[in-house]
Parts: C-alpha cells; structure tokens; sequence
RNA sequence: GGCCUGUUCGUCUAGUGGCCUAGGACAUUGCCCUCUCAAGGCAAAGAUCACGGGUUCGAAUCCCGUACAGGCCA
C-alpha cells in the first residue's frame, strides 16, 4: 500500500515549487491508489502562522489536490482552524500538537537509552567558536562531538549554571550511508561528513529532522516525495530510521529538481508571483497551473503537453522525473492557460470568469444571458480570466473612445461620410442579427462604392471605441440596433468635434 | 570552505551505444485564412548534445578529469 505525504512548514503562503511537489505526491498517490497524507510541520514556533496554514489549505483545494488524512477540511465554513483533529488514523497532523502531547518523548528516551543520544550543553557563542576554528583550519565546521560524554558532575554544573541542553544524535564516524532514489539512483555519504545533529531544541520542541522521521515512520510513509533540496538531509535521516529500529520501515525516497527563475536562481519572491493563490486571482485556470507544473520536471517519452486530468493521473511515474533543475517559464503557462480557457464551454467560462466580473459596477444591472452572450464573441482571445471584463465591456457601458482609435480611424478622410450614410441606411434595417447585417452592409458597400475596410474600420471604432474586438457584425446583433445607431451618433459628434 | 546534485535549441523536454544530417512543445520570424485582434493552418530560424580526454568498428548515450550552476551544512 503506497502512502505518500506532502509536509510544508506553514512559514508563508504555498509556493510554486511546493504546489509541485504536493502535485507529484498527489499524482503518485492516486496513480497507485494509495494514501495522500497532508502533514503540517509547525515546529518553529516563531515563524510558523496560523493564516500559513490556511493558505496551504486554500491553495491545494483550489488546486484540486484533496488530502485522504490531515488536518480537517473545513474550508466553505471558514471555522477556525482545529489543529488537534484531522481526518485519519494518525491525527493529529500538526506537528506542534503532537509536540505538545508528548508523541516525540518516547523515541528520545528510546535513543538516549542505546546510547544513540545525548544532551549537549554547548552554548551558541562556543558553537559559534568551534565553527570559526574549523573554517580557519579549513575543516568542515561540524560539531565536534565534545558533549558526547560529559560526566555526570559536568552535567550537573551546567545545570546549576542554568544551561538547557539539547538533544544530539549519535552520528556513526566510519562507513558510509547510502540510498536508493528513485530519481537520482544511488546516492552515498561518507559518515564520517555527517554530524552529531540536534532532534530536540533547548526550547523543548523537536528539529525538523526529527520529527519528520518519527512521523514518516509511524504514519507508515512508503514513499519520500520532495525537493531536491533535502538530499543532503536524507542521510542524516536514514541514520535516525535504523538508530529508532524503523530501519524495516525505510521508505523510498524521490527528489525533485528545483523550480528556477529566469535568472537561473532559485524561484523566490523577486522574480514575480511565487505564490499559488497569486495565479487563481491573476486569472488562472487550476487545471491550467497543474498541467505546466507537471510538465516542469516530468514528461511522457512522446513530449505530450496537454493532459486530462484523469489521463495525468494515469500516465503520471516518477521514472519520468527530470534530474536537472528547471526554469519557469511564465510564457508557457500563459499559453497553457489559454489552451485551457477555450476548452470550456461558454456557460461554464462565464461561471470561472464571475470572481472578475462581479466587481465591474455594469455587471450587477445585466443578465447572465446578457453577459454570456458578450463573453462567448471573444472566447478564444483570452489568456486570462482577469481579461475577460475588460474585453467585453464596452457593450455594458458607456463608450471610451480610444484616442490612437479616433485619430486613426474616425478622423481618417471620408470616415465621417462614411459613417452618416450607414446611420441613415441602418435605420431602415428591419432585422439585427449578424447574417442580415453582414448583407446588409456588404451591400450598402456597393452601392455607395465604398471598399469594405473603409466601412468596416469606422463601425468598429464608432461602435466600440476600439480598433480590436469581436467579429464586427456578431458585435452589432449582440448590441442591438439601438445602441449601435446612437454610438455612432457620438462618434459623429466626436468627428464634428474635433474637425 | 566541505559535501551532494546537475549540465541536449532562449525555455520545458525526447533521447538509455548504430533508427540522431538530434524529435516535440512554448517563445521568436514569415506566409495563409480574415472586417480588426485573436484562434487556426503552413513554414523558417534556432542545439558543434558544457569542455577535454578515453572505451568502442561506432557515443548525446559508457568511464575519467575540468569548468560552470544549484542545493545543504556553516
């Protein structure tokens, strides 16, 4: 039974490369119908928030990437946030909860017991010396391992003098630690590089490394999915599974390349939107995000971009994983967007688009219908669904004439013209819809002796003050015929105005 | 500084010893379609497979160095 499980550290919102990382545990999990365990890992108490917490959240169920076991979902009603329940036989899935109630202790006791821990009273100033000297005498700056076997008088005299120890582990100085990854294949350590690492602070709580062994094991984690970034934690890890006696319960591991920004540093704040929620309002497609992230670090042998939701599932394998790191590239996710957005029938674009347009002041007074109606002429122009208002409403309000527009266009020789005979000819028009206008115009041409695009430019400016829009005559029924006639009355006036 | 990881078009990638005069996708450019903008279609340009040595009849693919980049510890 695959049991995979995504742990961020509720330090800020979900960045990209975690959304990737949950996204490839998530598929894995589904594609070999295991368990998707979210884990929170809430042990610095100074930078760990509350509203972290519930931005991961918010961010994996915009993203469609639901939890088997976790903390409990419980995201319309907008309790707050209950750290000691969760869905799952392993509740609670707070980290700092289960520091708090004691679910670390037995396995430190159990170290020190073996001899496979100690306390260790070393100040940060004597840390901080230790490290200087090591730099100096171009060693590595580990600890060197001077607590290991204090006597029970020093301990005490460090006691008296206030001192709170921390707990060390017992790191092997010979041999080598080695695992198999099921990205990179072997990767191996000389212990004799590795360090006697602290897995409780003074403070009480336990380190990172610590606690996440400790619940990968008795949550019966089978799979190690995350950033490549923890490779060099991976060996200090395996050390703590076989001092525990979990060395049965050893999962496979698979590290992930990191998320570049353009400049080839790692994705961060500076190189724009890094955070998950930031796409949703930018106007991006959930299913759009999920398919690029995919793609970044994983491909099929045919290259295929596009994928189902369901069909990712199915193809998705770790063996596809790219080893090197990977840049993110904006663009491409922008045209993966758009891919997304014209795959969607108009009703259900409208619905997406609802969060950007019930801002617009226009779109309280108008109908759905109204408003789909208008939306559906300009489907497979948008990239984004922050566009769609702004695309569309000049149907809904009054007209901003666009001054490059008006200059180019209406004040162009004979647009004037142009325009007061198509006002006079239009009114007699007896239908509005786009095939009758089509002719209608198309003749009107004709028989004045006008070229199309003659006619044509000036409607579409005098129409809807820009020079881009939707197919002219589709444009027009949409409006309606009274509208249409007296937008080109104020573009007369306009004329007149400036002439 | 030490260790770890990596290096194929600008970017994401295919590629696991002969199908590679290196394939696809995004971006770019041109043409077609056309009432504009898009979308769509077609085409072009773009990679001496980081570099240098081996192994082999034959290497992007295997081995060894070097360079560079990123990560972790400090």
């Amino acid at each position: 039974m695959v049991r995979v499980r995504f742990a961020p550290s509720p330090t800020g919102y979900l960045h990209i490369g975690g959304a990737r990382t949950a996204l490839f545990n998530w598929l894995f999990a589904r594609k070999n119908k295991g368990t998707f365990v979210l884990r929170i890992e809430d042990t610095d108490e100074v930078r760990s928030t509350k509203d972290s917490v519930q931005a991961i959240l918010d961010s994996l169920t915009w993203m469609g990437l639901d939890w088997d076991e976790g903390p409990k979902m419980n995201l319309s009603s907008r309790e707050p946030l209950d750290v000691s329940r969760g869905q799952g036989p392993h509740a609670p899935y707070f980290q700092a909860k289960r520091a708090e109630m004691g679910m670390y202790q037995p396995f430190v006791e159990k170290l020190m017991k073996v001899g496979q821990a100690y306390h260790c009273f070393c100040s940060p100033e004597e840390l901080e010396e230790m490290r200087k000297k090591a730099h100096l005498e171009k060693r590595p700056p580990r600890y060197d391992g001077r607590c290991r076997k204090l006597s029970e008088k020093q301990k005490k005299d460090f006691e008296a003098q206030g001192r709170k120890p921390v707990v060390r582990f017992v790191m092997p100085e010979e041999g080598v630690t080695e695992f198999e990854d099921l990205v990179h294949s072997k990767v191996c350590f000389e212990n004799k590089l590795l360090y006697d690492f602290i897995l409780v602070k003074a403070s009480g709580f336990p380190t990172y490394n610590f606690a996440c062994v400790v619940d990968d094991a008795t949550m019966d984690v089978t799979h190690v999915i995350r950033g490549d970034d923890h490779i060099s934690n991976t060996p200090l890890q395996v050390q703590l599974y076989q001092a525990l006696g979990f060395g049965d319960k050893l999962p496979k591991f698979a590290h992930l390349s990191m998320i570049l920004g353009p400049d080839g540093a790692r994705l961060s704040k500076r190189h724009g939107a890094t955070s998950t929620l930031e796409y949703r309002d930018q106007g991006y497609l959930p299913e759009a995000l999920r398919n690029y992230l995919a793609l970044l670090g994983w491909s099929t042998s045919d290259s295929q971009q596009i994928f189902e939701w369901k069909e990712l599932q199915e193809k998705f394998d770790l063996s596809g994983c790219q080893k090197n790191p990977a840049t993110f590239d904006p663009a491409k996710l922008l045209w993966m967007n758009g891919e997304y957005l014209r795959k969607l029938n108009p009703e259900e674009l409208l619905s997406r688009a609802k969060p950007f347009l019930e801002p617009q002041p226009w779109f309280q007074t108008r109908s759905d219908g109204e408003v789909l109606k208008a939306v559906t002429l300009e489907r497979e122009k948008y990239k984004l669904l922050s566009e769609v208002p702004h695309l569309v409403d000049f149907f809904f309000k009054e007209v901003e004439y666009d001054p490059e527009a008006v200059q180019k266009v209406l004040q162009a020789p004979g647009a004037s013209d142009v325009l007061g005979n198509l006002k006079l000819d239009l009114q007699g028009a007896e239908s509005f819809s786009e095939k009758y206008l089509e002719d209608r115009i198309r003749t009107f041409c004709k028989a004045k002796g006008y070229k199309t695009g003659q006619v044509f430019h000036p409607i579409r400016v005098a129409v809807s003050g820009r020079t881009q829009g939707p197919s002219l005559f589709a444009m027009m029924e949409v409006m309606g015929k009274e509208k249409v006639l007296s937008r080109i009355d104020s573009a007369l006036n306009l004329i007149a105005q400036h002439s």
